[in-house]
DNA sequence: ATGACATATGAGATATGA
């Protein structure tokens, strides 16, 4: 079981590389952000023909994630609860069938929150609580679970090139750090760094600007988080930066794991 | 020191991103 994540930075701007990467990789799940569309424009019909159910979440211009899935999806949850005037689309949940029982999968877009100190941080922090409360209702259901996305985190050091330049960053924000950690200890575990250790280097956003990509100027802020049942079944990791080198790509890459 | 780059909206310039 392949489930991979992947901010797309606009679906309908990124539809070449994103059926490219899905003829390449032939990932079972892929949870998509920054599709950048309302539910309804999101281009179903293409991923149909690969052998992909949908699940979409979308909005206006802004933010937005969806759900593929080559088994059908199910009890889908479109939203983070615990604020009923947030308006953003970053959260949708489904369940997917899995060998006996079933896999629970979330694509999260997790706020930039940039500048510090601005109305947006606090909404980044504030989101981060509600993700972690709603974690720990899901960790008691005592399920395999995936809470994969966008969490816009820097967790560590290491996963910069060059952290001193994040330091005034929301991203890179002791407070930003402290939440995400939070979110770990409840019971979750970083796949990527499960099994790739403190190895260094590995990125999943280069910028567009400065040359970035060229000199593997990148940051590592795209995770999967598993349950303990989830991680118990971890086979794999893989981040596809090639597909960074690509003609008009999205700033971020996939990042895949399987289970078995 | 600054800007660089890309996308959506909508038809020029602005908001957002990380």
């Amino acid at each position: 079981m392949q489930i991979a994540t992947w901010n797309i930075n606009s679906v309908k701007a990124h539809m070449d590389v994103a059926l490219a990467w899905l003829k390449e990789a032939k990932p079972d799940v892929v949870c998509l952000q920054e599709i950048k569309c309302e539910t309804d424009a999101f281009p179903k019909a293409a991923f149909e023909e690969l052998g992909y159910n949908a699940a979409v979440f979308g909005q206006k211009t802004y933010n937005g994630v969806a759900i593929l899935s080559r088994s059908p999806l199910s009890d889908v949850r479109r939203g983070l609860p615990g604020d009923d005037s947030d308006g953003q689309a970053r959260y949708i949940e489904a369940v997917i069938p899995w060998k006996a029982g079933v896999l629970r999968v979330a694509s999260i877009y997790l706020p930039n929150g940039n500048p510090p100190g601005s109305e947006k941080f606090t909404y980044k922090l504030a989101w981060m609580d509600r993700l972690a409360a709603h974690a720990a209702d899901l960790l008691r259901l005592e399920e395999p679970l995936v809470l994969c996305g966008d969490y816009n985190v820097i967790p560590m050091p290491g996963d910069a090139r060059n952290p001193e330049a994040w330091t005034v960053d929301a991203l890179y924000q002791p407070e930003s750090r402290a939440k995400l950690r939070g979110l770990v200890n409840l019971g979750l575990t970083d796949a990527v760094r499960l099994l790739a250790g403190e190895a260094p280097g590995l990125y999943t956003f280069w910028d567009y600007q400065a040359g970035a990509w060229q000199k593997d100027n990148g940051i590592r802020i795209d995770h999967h988080l598993l349950s303990p049942q989830a991680a118990d079944r971890l086979k794999t990791v893989r981040i596809d930066r090639h597909v960074r080198g690509w003609e008009r790509p999205s700033d971020h890459v996939p990042v895949a794991i399987t289970l078995a």
